[in-house]
DNA sequence: GTCTATACAAAGATAGAC
DNA sequence: GTCTATCTTTGTATAGAC
């Protein structure tokens, strides 16, 4: 048992959204859980393994949350979506995180290789997942719209992705809520 | 004159595009353009100065470029609007490069003040330009979409700013064109 | 305007006691 | 598991010669 271990990663994982993975130490983490930098290490042997880590719970943690929601019976696919996009409206509201991958997007050339590989697994994971969402919920009469359900899911991850890294360094309150509301009419705008 | 300030604008440029204002040193400066150390802090004092310094020279040259399309006498919209698009197209071909502003995004809460600002003064300007030309656009006739020229204009730029991210991230060569093919269709999607 | 030299703090990490 | 102590390297910045 180790509720150390996932504290740190508690703090790496807002750390690195609020300030993205070259802006934080050892240092920050220590200081937030009252403990010394050297213990960091017992738990973590580097930055990197602590960083790698906290995108991989993180991940994780999401796709939990997702879980099997297509695989329903018979699914509100406009349900499901909500839910997807949910925790991520809970970014904008904070007024100071985005989503941790997004963060980490921005400084992608400057990641080590394994938080790089993960952060890509994620956009890519994310993107079939709607793509599957999308299409299955169009054969279902839930949504409409013409083209191709890939190309609308890449579409509509991107868009919310930015929203929340615009939304943030403006401070705009809206700036999420209107790609919603066009992504939503995106979906609804048959052929 | 002083071809030194330039080139440390220019590699600082870059290394931010790639990596983020916190994943490069004076270092990484002095080594590329071949310099010490010592002497950049000649042109700045300090690293938030050339960092403010180079997005500032980054909005003010996309801005000139821009120029004042919208006030020529019969405007190509979708020309305006391609010519637009053009530079961030550059960076998704590079396989490194992302929007400098957008790169900052990131980080954002690790950003010196003044860098901050400039960076939600770019956000903010360029989505005001595409709102100003997706509504005159449509006033001519040339695009066709219902709803808030201005709910539009932040759809288009937060997608494209997220497509060049994830592209780079994921190495998906189409990430960009395929958001850029929905966001023209929604351009051209009549009531 | 660029250099050498240096200061100073911070970062990531290790050794070994408790 | 956490501590103190320490090491090494790097990052940013300054002083002063050229």
């Amino acid at each position: 048992m180790s509720g150390t271990r996932d504290a740190i990663l508690d703090v790496v994982e807002e750390l690195i959204e609020t300030r993205g993975y070259n802006g934080f130490s050892y240092s920050d983490i220590a200081e937030r859980i009252g403990i010394r930098k050297a213990s960091i290490h017992y738990h973590f042997a580097t930055k990197a393994d602590a960083g790698a880590a906290s995108v991989a719970r993180y991940a994780e943690r999401i796709e939990e949350a997702i879980g099997d929601a297509l695989a329903s019976p018979s699914p509100d696919y406009w349900a499901i979506l909500d839910a997807y996009v949910q925790p991520f409206a809970a970014f904008a509201d904070s007024g100071s995180r985005i989503c941790l991958c997004g963060a980490l997007g921005g400084e992608f050339g400057a990641l080590p290789e394994p938080i790089q590989a993960r952060v890509a697994a994620f956009f890519r994971e994310h993107e079939a997942w709607l793509a599957q969402l999308f299409a299955a919920g169009r054969d279902d009469g839930a949504f409409a719209f013409a083209g191709d359900p890939i190309v609308l899911s890449k579409t509509y991850f991107c868009a919310f992705q930015g929203a929340l890294m615009v939304q943030r360094a403006t401070g705009d309150p809206s700036q999420l809520r209107d790609c919603m509301r066009s992504l939503t009419e995106a979906l609804n705008s048959a052929a």
